[in-house]
DNA sequence: CCCACCCGAATGTGATCACAAATACGATGC
DNA sequence: GCATCGTATTTGTGATCACATTCGGGTGGG
């Protein structure tokens, strides 16, 4: 029986992603990165399908994508789980991101032109900065994750690129669930803000410095959570 | 209605029990990183699924995994290409293999236990490398890319760790169709093997001298390549 | 001879159905 | 009261269909 549903491509949508799985994957992902998903939280075709009030098909495509970036895993029973975290794989995360985001934010400082560029970019970043100094006085902690990795983005973003970005989005899809219950555990009293030194090293055009910056950022989170219950 | 009974449940079958989409994925995939398919080479659902004699649902979860890993690309129409390849993309996966693999392969040496479990692994290796120089001798570039990816991917998963490896692994989807293009543009003739000396460093448990033997491999690739056509 | 147009074939996407396996949960027996 | 079993529900997977869009190839006009 054709059914031919409407509704899909609403007249007024001149939203990016003309295919609904397109938009299903991007709002999962968002949602994983900030650390709104619970590690181990159970994630079904027909529950996200319905929770996006899309159908089964669209659900199943975005699943697809984020299983095969390791941010959701795959039971032997072939259930689908948001992934949880072991102490050896958080440290390899944390060893990956220290070998690829401080080059990451070095690339971005390149690609800034002049210093017109650089203090474009610093003032943005500044600008999520002061959102998050304001999460972490509220004690805020899940809109400290979503700042935390916007600032981290919205720099990596600059650098124009796409196959690092890549590689450092799959790292964020993998340990963002569990940043979201270490934060929340933690409270966010204990965290440093890091981000100031690197927004200064940009606007200088420091290289060593910002790259310093940023490991310090990732070393900070990591000792953070070492040792912690799993 | 009483359906499942015991029985059902083939009791012997302890091997995974695997997925059509899976077979397809894991097939497509190893195709691809052995630089079996031509950048640019239209990748159709229905066509997977009758080259693989399934029906067109498996071919959709397997390209769009691959296409998540940037293995295969989205046409601004919506139709999927095997990746074609810029200058600025190679260097960038050539940095980030550079920041990845030699650091893996000094875990795979960590996880040897001992001069026994090295030499085991060495042996392995030694074996592929031996293959590989036969293709060298007689010209095979099209066994040479197959050997060469998996010399290198037999030491990687030696490492044993996951993250690592599924970066790794998207970096060589990304830029093995491109390499199979090279290597039978150049011959094998001009190629160095830089292996064995990756090979006698694991053998002697010298982390630094593997270190470098791989970031020595990586890198006289990358020289090979500079400056050519795209 | 070349270019634009047009029509049939191919393709991606979404929807829905069937089925087997796994899980959840209540009933039953001890 | 507790363990065990059976049933109902949920779930992943594969298959197939409908439809709009895009591609390819040939034709007609210039």
């Amino acid at each position: 029986m054709p059914v031919t549903k409407i509704g899909l491509t609403v007249p007024g949508n001149a939203a990016r992603p003309r295919v609904v799985h397109e938009e299903v994957y991007q709002r999962l992902r968002r949602a994983i990165i900030a650390g709104q998903l619970e590690p181990g939280r159970s994630v079904s075709v027909r529950g996200l399908a319905a929770e996006f009030g899309v159908s089964a098909m669209p659900a199943r495509e975005a699943i697809r994508q984020l299983a095969a970036l390791g941010a959701l895993e795959l039971t032997a029973t072939r259930r689908v789980t948001v992934a949880r975290m072991t102490q050896t794989k958080l440290r390899e995360i944390f060893d990956a991101r220290l070998a690829l985001e401080p080059d990451l934010a070095v690339r971005a400082l390149d690609n800034a032109k002049g210093k017109t560029g650089r203090d474009k970019l610093a003032a943005k970043l500044a600008s999520i900065d002061a959102s998050l100094d304001k999460a972490i006085n509220r004690g805020d902690s899940a809109a400290y994750a979503k700042l935390n990795s916007d600032f981290h983005f919205t720099l990596y973003e600059a650098a124009r690129s796409p196959v690092y970005l890549g590689l450092v989005e799959s790292l964020w899809l993998q340990v963002g669930p569990f940043m979201r219950v270490v934060i929340g555990r933690l409270g966010t009293s204990t965290l440093i803000d890091q981000h100031q030194e690197a927004v200064r090293a940009l606007r200088d055009g420091d290289k060593a410095k910002l790259h310093s910056a940023i490991r310090e950022d990732i070393t900070e989170g990591m000792t953070n959570i070492e040792g912690d219950e799993i």
